[in-house]
RNA sequence: GACCCCUUCGUCUAUCGGUUAGGACACAAGAUUUUCAUUCUUGUAAGAGGGGUUCGAUUCCCCUAGGGGUCGCCA
């Protein structure tokens, strides 16, 4: 397979979400196995739905998830531009060349005329096509409306009883009748071009080798095969990518839940965990493996372990992993991507060798970035005790652990951990004391929580005369 | 409704005719841990249904059912 070439091709009606982002990745992913380009190209045909600053946006996105493209907007290559709304030249050119030849022709139906005659196609329970009645219109009354400039489309002539087939590397044979293709509208009233044919002429000047897509694609094929035999082009190979579901099993939509990237990652998720994760929605190496880094992935990537089903998005799992993602990185790598959540908490940021050993303690219990921040907030900013817990400080039990280890907690660094260990041991051993009745004081007394990492961590992070003062702040009789 | 695609535990999936149908998440129980969390062990749980083909079908074929997608001057 020499020379792949592939392209991700969103529209920029928003940001990035999931279904594209799994889309890129797969192309990604495809291109850096076989060695061959990954290209970005920005569809922006429809004006009327064009976001400014998406397609900044979508960059930003890839370049963040560190799927680099080595060509388009932006990057450069020698098929731009890599915007659709600078290639109107092209499309009209070879609009202009279907129109010659035949396999095209321009309509004059209103919308409101066509959304008319679906109506009555839909009543009587006919399949629902344009009707062709401008096809049939006197060449002289064609050439006498153009001239008088009304607004029209150009349609591609569907031919007539005629099977498209075509193989489908991840679905195999396809097979469709063209009774079911519609005469796609080619160029809109606007000038500009859908779709289907910005596509078509889009991949071939871009000499794209294969076409990878989500399956909401795969019956509109055979239009988009036609295309390219009335201009003259090979297709290319075609890959339908099974669609990502939500729980319901309907496709994945802004309409349940939240499915844009950028969201995901505000949440604190971290990128390398969504990466796996959609990698994961579709595709499967050979083993059990589940963990599997970008660069891992591009090794391992292959389109014939992709599945055809479409996969329901589990939130639970991508918790999951995760976690696992915030344990595995760099504790540092961690800690920098946590500091937003702090500043975005008010939690005040301690010395940068304390921040380590804090997150390195919270890491261990959190699954998303900004739990790291709120895990911290009892050694940075501690809360109020509550009345219960303040009373169960008072007790004589608690005072009694609370002031030995006042009293026999050395004041000068460093305190090894043996040492400390052996104190811990030792000041159970003077007050007879064990388990909760011993350690839940301790807690409560240094960072006003039940619950935290073991004492020698609590120690290591607040520091021996911190820890001093917070005894002494406990002191009740 | 028409056409197309799909169908293994609740979810993501392995299996490319012969397996006690494996793994992961979730769930449950237990162990470790001073607590929480991590970790570990164990358990519950699946081939949509019906026909074929075959010595033998989860695996190949057909039918049915169910789910999904598409049917725009949106992509």
């Amino acid at each position: 397979m020499t020379d792949v070439r592939v392209r991700f091709a969103p529209s920029p009606t928003g940001f990035l979400h999931l279904g594209g982002l799994r889309t890129a990745l797969y192309d990604y992913l495809f291109a850096r196995h076989t060695g061959g380009s990954f290209i970005l190209r920005i569809e922006d045909t429809d004006r009327s739905r064009f976001v400014p600053g998406a397609i900044e946006n979508l960059i930003e996105s890839l370049r963040n998830l560190g799927l680099d493209f080595d060509e388009g907007p932006s990057a450069g290559g020698a098929c731009g531009p890599y915007v659709q709304s600078e290639r109107l030249d092209l499309y009209h050119r070879e609009a202009r060349r279907l129109l010659e030849s035949g396999h095209a022709y321009p309509c004059f139906c209103s919308s409101e005329t066509l959304a008319k005659m679906r109506e009555e196609q839909q009543a009587k329970g006919e399949f629902v096509k344009y009707d062709r009645r401008c096809l049939n219109l006197s060449p002289e009354e064609v050439q006498a409306r153009l001239e008088r400039k009304e607004p029209h489309v150009i349609r591609l002539k569907m031919p007539d009883g005629r099977k498209f087939a075509f193989t489908d590397l991840i679905r195999g044979d396809v097979e469709m009748d063209t009774a079911q293709s519609d005469d796609q509208v080619l160029l809109k009233s606007d000038g500009f071009p859908t779709y289907h044919l910005a596509a078509v002429v889009d991949d071939h000047y871009m000499r794209i080798s294969h076409v990878i897509r989500g399956e909401e694609w795969l019956s509109s094929t055979p239009k988009h095969l036609w295309l390219y035999e009335c201009l003259g082009w090979p297709a290319p190979l075609w890959v339908h990518l099974p669609l990502i579901l939500n729980p319901d099993r309907s496709k994945l939509s802004k309409r349940v839940g939240d499915v844009s990237v950028e969201s995901y990652l505000q949440k604190g998720y971290l990128k390398e965990a969504l990466l796996n994760f959609v990698a994961l929605l579709g595709w499967h190496g050979a083993d059990d493996r589940e963990i599997y880094s970008l660069e891992e992935l591009c090794r391992e990537f292959s389109l014939e372990r992709v599945n055809k089903a479409g996969a329901v998005f589990d939130l639970a799992k991508l918790d999951w992993m995760n976690g696992i993602y915030m344990r595995k990185l760099p504790l540092e790598e961690i800690a920098s991507r946590a500091l937003p959540y702090f500043h975005a908490a008010g939690i005040p940021l301690p010395e940068q060798d304390v921040l380590l050993k804090i997150v390195a303690a919270a890491r261990e219990r959190c699954t998303l970035l900004p739990e790291i921040a709120s895990y911290s907030r009892m050694f940075l900013a501690p809360r109020p005790l509550t009345p219960e817990e303040e009373e169960l400080l008072g007790t004589p039990q608690a005072q009694s652990v609370v002031h030995w280890f006042a009293d026999n907690l050395p004041t000068s660094e460093p305190l090894p951990k043996e040492e400390l260990d052996a104190l811990v041991k030792t000041g159970m051993a003077e007050l007879g004391l064990k388990g909760k009745d011993y350690y839940t004081p301790l807690r409560l007394a240094l960072i006003h929580e039940p619950h935290g990492p073991e004492l020698p961590v609590i120690f290591g992070i607040l520091g021996l005369e911190r820890a001093h003062a917070l005894l002494r702040d406990k002191f009740r009789r």
